[in-house]
DNA sequence: TAATCTCTGTTATATTATTACGCTTTCAAT
DNA sequence: ATTGAAAGCGTAATAATATAACAGAGATTA
């Protein structure tokens, strides 16, 4: 958290009261959120519930480096080390929808190759790996035996 | 169009109709097409044009590799070679939206390393990269001069 | 302190996707 | 051929996700 807030300032942004609450629910869900829950929570603690209020918080988290988007789930995370512009990778088990955050170098490999050939710039990559997470696994060799 | 009846008569499945339709328009797109979009068609070539009907058959032409869906555009194109099971890759214009098919192979870098250390079990991938395509690197180029 | 810009609130609406149900067609087994 | 089960399609209703447009309050700068 106080990451967060020393990135912001060193980027000349306001962590106002409500993006620092998005941020804290984000936190403590530790998992993704769909916008309209996190809108729930901020009813709840007094703000606005109305989706542009959460959807603007979000970006402004996302473009600093504090939050990302799983796309597969369309939810909303916390970044695991806020503020480190970075290619995050996503582990998404399909059973329990519970989600770890990786890194990835996809530009690095065969995909690099292919955009410099084709003469496509990448800036920015999204990596989501669909399965099932270490939990799931072992609760799925339990029942079975 | 052959290959794809083909790829589903060897799967035991059924080239219906509204699949070979669906199919037909997102070949003849060449680029992502929302499933409304879609459903226009469809109307427009007689069939139904609810929902389900064009969200069940993008489902049956994934699963069967004859198409795919790119979650950040949340539209669905078809597959530049029908048929292989793959973990494609996409390169996506933000200028154009225009979206080129690659290979990828996410589990065989850093992402599978972690992944395994994690015990992780990853079943499907998905790779999007965001950036500008070529025509559009040369429309800048040429605008800036 | 006036001008400007950013942020939040609000209303309305757009876009994307799913649930549930019923009917028809297909397929497999008798 | 007949029947029973499954797959496919049509339809209605609604859920879930996201954005556009505008107004007012608060901060920042000149």
């Amino acid at each position: 958290m106080a990451v967060a807030e020393q990135r912001c300032s060193d980027d000349g942004a306001r962590f106002t009261d409500l993006r620092r609450k998005v941020f804290e629910i984000l936190l403590e869900a530790e998992r993704p959120m769909g916008a309209y829950a996190i809108l729930d929570q901020l009813r709840d603690a007094g703000f606005s519930s109305q989706p542009p209020v959460a959807y603007r918080a979000l970006e402004f988290l996302i473009a600093h480096d504090l939050a990302h988007k799983v796309e597969r789930l369309n939810a909303f995370i916390a970044c695991v080390n806020p503020g480190q512009t970075h290619a995050p990778a996503f582990m998404i088990c399909r059973l329990c929808d519970d989600v770890a955050e990786a890194q990835a170098e996809p530009a690095r490999g065969v995909l690099g190759v292919t955009a410099r050939a084709a003469g496509f710039q990448i800036e920015q990559t999204m990596v989501e790996a669909l399965g099932v997470c270490p939990s799931c696994v072992d609760r799925a060799e339990t029942t079975n035996k």
